[in-house]
DNA sequence: GTATGTGAAATGTTTCACAGCC
DNA sequence: GGCTGTGAAACATTTCACATAC
């Protein structure tokens, strides 16, 4: 578990030789999470014929507060004009520069299951800085379909198309029980970043970036949150009854879903 | 193994609430994140036929370091030995507890295009405590057809599902362009937690929690990463080449930036 | 007047390191 | 001896509030 914050932390040396986009800062990861957002929203902007905005309506437009927004920005440079706001073709420069999104990445999809036909589907990777560059599975009734235009490859093709198309990002989007095997081989074709969505922790050497996506983690999450707002509404009712009739405890407690 | 900053809710929720648990703790949110990953770790462990495990051992399962493991279970009591570990059965079930897994939630599925069908047929939602109550679609050829065994609905049906079923928490798989319209049915209808799959920002009433997952967004995230890597590398580059011949700026790999 | 950019304060999270218990 | 549980320190992020610039 070595990070990229020892990565970032360590750069001494980088500082000046960053600048070539702009960029002379260290930017938190927190900030580098919400770029993406900010992109997205200023599209859409750009998209509705808008020139400037100000972090008040760009930072609701993507759903934070304006305060965050500004110290967000701030970190990439000064792109604002004070008193105005920011110039949505410049920022959005900006920020696709500080992403690195310019390069038009090529990108390997790894399983072609229901989940990664709609990862190849999805029109959101090609609008926003990438191409996906090899599709892999190791079914034989998949391979060789088309798929959006590209040919389904064996798998015991995958160190040849990513060194072919030198692709340095990769999804996975296999079962969890291959999932480190494909992991291990990506890397040793030389994959340095990885969006996993197998339900497996994957071991990687330090120079490796995995990004992880689990679904069922996500509704726990919100589970979490909806159970203790039903609590919470038992407890209210609780505290309403006491006052009404000096009565104690409800039954229910901890049996969500009344509210 | 890697963490930018855990990424776990980087691009998390908006919501602000602490949750009393029986003895009337509060659970960070950070740590609520990481329950769901000790949980996959557990469920692991205990098909091994493992019954009891140090903090250690879990911590390196489920991909966290050992300190924050334990800082992190201490929020829900003390349910270790010390000198000899967790039981993994029973603390399975106090994170079962703690996530409110303990009631077979229904969701309903709204959307069945290929990201829809993926997540109707994962498997990790049945097996991870959540029960797919409704299959939701305005698309006249997928209505009627059945997904694992269930019927798909035409839309105009969404506000009686979620009243019948009892649903609280549902999953948005629409495109973009109809996602806040969905949202705002399912909000009126009663549902209060949300995970959005639409790359759409979606306004809702305080009382309802909505997380998203961008999956442009974490691929974004990615090259930001993977560009400071090779920047990092031209470098390094750049520093040998100075000690060799003295001479400055290499042209190497393209990686740098925008000239 | 208006809206950015940013120090400083407040808040949240992770790591350290060791006391306490088996 | 080994491992958990936890205060306290270190670190990171968010929010505040206002000086600064247009």
């Amino acid at each position: 578990m070595t990070a990229h914050r020892d990565q970032l932390d360590a750069l001494g040396v980088a500082a000046d030789h960053r600048q070539a986009n702009g960029a002379g800062r260290t930017v938190p990861d927190a900030t580098v999470a919400r770029l993406a957002l900010y992109l997205r929203a200023l599209t859409s902007l750009a998209d509705a014929g808008t020139a400037t905005v100000s972090s008040e309506s760009l930072a609701s437009a993507a759903g934070v507060n304006s305060a965050k927004l500004r110290k967000d920005l701030s970190y990439l440079g000064s792109y604002g004009v004070r008193g105005v706001g920011y110039d949505v073709e410049l920022l959005t420069e900006q920020i696709r520069s500080t992403l690195g999104l310019n390069q038009n990445r090529a990108v390997a999809l790894i399983g072609l299951g229901h989940l990664g036909q709609a990862l190849a589907g999805y029109a959101g990777f090609a609008s926003r800085g990438f191409r996906i560059a090899a599709l892999v599975d190791n079914d034989a009734a998949l391979v060789g379909t088309f798929v959006r235009g590209l040919a389904v490859q064996h798998s015991d093709e995958l160190e040849n198309l990513v060194r072919a198309e030198d692709i340095s990002i990769a999804v996975i989007a296999v079962p969890a029980s291959v999932a480190q095997e494909v992991c291990d081989r990506l890397v040793a074709a030389g994959v340095t970043s990885i969006l996993n969505f197998a339900p497996a922790v994957l071991n990687v050497p330090p120079h490796v970036d995995v990004r992880k996506v689990d679904l069922a983690a996500e509704l726990q999450i919100l589970s979490f949150h909806d159970n203790r707002k039903a609590v919470q509404a038992d407890i209210e009712a609780d505290a309403a009854l006491a006052h009404s009739n000096g009565a104690g405890l409800s039954a229910r407690a901890g049996q969500a879903g009344t509210a």
